[in-house]
DNA sequence: TAGATTGTTAATCGATTAACAATC
DNA sequence: TAGATTGTTAATCGATTAACAATC
């Protein structure tokens, strides 16, 4: 990796697409693509991987392409999908009940490792085979599980408590889908899906049709 | 509204945040805010917000600041919020069930308004207050039901096949929830959500502290 | 070798930030 | 009026696209 160059956020978030194509292109026994190709199957202009990747080594052949298994493993170890990281959901909704159900997020590493909520008529049942946990806990099971990554599917209103229990407990993810704005240390990483957002755009372009 | 600008996605994007943090501070009581104020609970910066708003028309009062009320009004407007659109979920799913019940989105103005599933086990079950139909209806009821926006939650495998029926059935809005590449007509806006991107780059950021 | 395709530099484009005149 | 805050123009920053030398 070139240590210099500075990595646009834009960057990391296209090496998920990246990861999840060239898997699919290997599962079909191609193991060799240019940037052409799977810029096409992507959506993404062949010099825009070209650039992404180049950030990060030389992962091609001039002449040749990409070796499919490589790049692969280069991409994963890159965001970090080698290692295994615990997961924890707070807040078993309807969201966080299908989050925790989600198959996609083992094949890529992610382990569901706690679940929580406040409902007492919850705790103790089993989800995506793991035990819900009240949230009172949360601190010490946290802890004791070694949760990396905190998921939080509670209202609005308990987020931001939510949030400063996990970091409280040493959780240096938060995968936020309540729809507030939380406030976090420098030191612990961020992101917010707002489901709201891109049904709102599609509903502004359809307006002005 | 003026003709001759260009709005920038980013600030689309932004839009459904002032809505919805704007609704907040309405239920507080508040009558008026500034940009500096509402910045700050949004975590955008005040002249970022006064340059998108100002790209749709003149909403603020100088020295005084934003009436909440109307401006909630102009920006619902301007996303088309305050029509009703109908939407239809194709793929109960764990996430085509939460979506279907997320209240949220009625809140938005978005109305289910048909559910769809290959699974005979399934159809004619109720969710979300709607009846669950057989995918091999979908061209029919989209277009008896006036459908306007389709929400995609079936496997990667056949989210093409689902949007290429939407499409024929009229609807001109689609939310896709399935990791693939979909290729639709101009004439139809897509929106896509990758769920795996968030969780990854987390991972990235993770890795490297 | 000739053709293909990468990696990298330069040019362009777009979005954000800063500054400030207008005005409530 | 003085203070506050918007709307807009100019400056900066960052990301994408284009071009092409390097090389398999």
């Amino acid at each position: 990796m070139k240590e210099h160059i500075v990595i646009s956020k834009a960057t990391i978030d296209r090496l998920p697409l990246y990861f999840r194509t060239l898997r699919l292109v290997q599962q079909e026994g191609t193991e060799i693509i240019s940037s052409e190709e799977l810029g096409r199957r992507i959506g993404v202009t062949p010099e825009q991987i070209r650039k992404d990747l180049a950030s990060f080594g030389e992962f091609g052949k001039k002449g040749v392409g990409y070796f499919v298994r490589e790049l692969i493993r280069n991409i994963g170890e890159i965001l970090g999908l080698h290692r295994n990281w615990n997961i924890a959901i707070v807040g078993v909704g309807h969201l966080g009940w299908a989050l925790a159900n989600y198959k996609n997020f083992a094949s890529l590493g992610f382990n569901l490792a706690a679940v929580f909520d406040v409902d007492p008529a919850k705790v103790g049942q089993l989800i995506g085979g793991v035990e819900i946990y009240s949230i009172d806990r949360l601190e010490e099971v946290a802890r004791e599980r070694n949760i990396h990554i905190g998921v939080i599917t509670v209202p609005a209103e308990s987020a931001q408590e939510v949030a400063d229990k996990l970091v409280a407990a040493g959780v240096r993810g938060i995968w936020n889908f309540a729809p507030i704005k939380l406030n976090v240390a420098d030191n612990v990483r961020l992101v917010s899906e707002d489901l709201s957002v891109g049904l709102s755009s599609i509903s502004y372009y359809l307006s002005r049709q």
